[in-house]
DNA sequence: TCATCTTGTCCACTATAGAAGACGATCACC
DNA sequence: GGTGATCGTCTTCTATAGTGGACAAGATGA
């Protein structure tokens, strides 16, 4: 029989969901753009059906994605362990900054290892975190972090809850590196 | 509606005989090895039936391919021209000589652009076009071509059908490189 | 508080995916 | 010229994919 029991089905469903709430559609919507009922959609969503190959063909068309890129995404979702070697790391080239995703990919809670060189300061417009629920937990060093109005002062292992969306701004008043956490889902 | 008719069915159906008989796999050993039925099988290849990613998640195990690679490469098959900046190209550093791929990828109608250097033999072993329908055909230049025990001196323009599978060499004996088309299918 | 809209799920019903086996073809070997 | 092999397709039947519409649970607003 099958030797690598490879059901494709949860990844399928779980890829599916993101990808629709990731453009903020409904079942509706998207089932209007894709021509597949939505409750087909979701069923799919639910792991109670498997869809045919031309299901799967309208709905990654109406994502405006090849469907063998879905396929691929969805089966990286299933992956649990993202090695370090895999996390992009992401380095702003003037202030040394350096922020890594250290979640597995679509994963509904992230997880961002940052580290800020002494006396950098970069701002975070209210329209990045939108719609997320954050907390910053500072790992080394000092962080300095003003959110409106306020400003908090971390000091190591302290851990902020953010507010309502607000005008921030990151600044390492040290003399270390201040290496912090940041830790987002959405709502 | 859906935005891009993007029916996948026809490209899987052709993967999948390509990836099937590329084995010298029948369909009851795929059956067996996959856990689908022939009958199934025969169907999605001949485009009566839209596979479930259940079904597909068996076939592409059974061929040792993750699902999404299994699509990207049934999509890249349907793609009907393979620009020459894509066309894989061997270059053998030793003699020179070079054999592009012309062909889209999984044609049942394979093209070979092959060059040959002044001088240069290149043995040809028999097994190589087992079950195989040649043809040669010199586009310029002088090429000698030894099939077995008797030997074609083709000049430009000749065009030469391959017999029962013999061990052969090419040897161009001119002064100038010598560029012939090699033509196959399977049978 | 009562509409009304939107959300996702549930319920018939129909179309078809999928399995098991029969069937006619082709080929090899006595 | 039989006689088994094996090939792919066709046939029958069942499980389920897929649809359209009803439904209950929030959300919104007058």
């Amino acid at each position: 029989m099958q030797q690598t029991e490879n059901d494709p089905v949860p990844a399928i469903a779980m890829r599916l969901k993101i990808e629709r709430e990731a453009r903020g559609w409904s079942l509706a919507e998207l089932a209007e753009r894709s021509g597949v009922s939505k409750a087909m959609i979701s069923k799919i969503e639910r792991c109670e059906a498997s869809p045919t190959a031309t299901v799967l063909g309208r709905l990654s068309g109406a994502f405006g994605l090849p469907l063998s890129v879905l396929l691929a995404l969805a089966e990286r979702a299933q992956e649990r362990v993202a090695l370090q070697a895999e996390q992009p790391v992401w380095t702003d080239p003037e202030t040394g900054y350096t922020r890594r995703a250290v979640s597995p990919p679509n994963s509904l809670l992230e997880l961002l290892d940052v580290s800020l060189p002494a006396g950098v300061r970069v701002p975070y417009p209210a329209s990045a975190f939108a719609f997320q629920h954050q907390q910053i937990w500072l790992l080394s060093g000092r962080l300095d972090f003003q959110e409106g109005p306020v400003t908090h002062h971390l000091a190591e292992g302290d851990c902020l809850l953010l507010g309502p969306p607000a005008d921030c701004v990151f600044f390492n008043p040290g003399k270390e590196p201040a290496r912090y956490v940041v830790a987002l889902t959405r709502r």
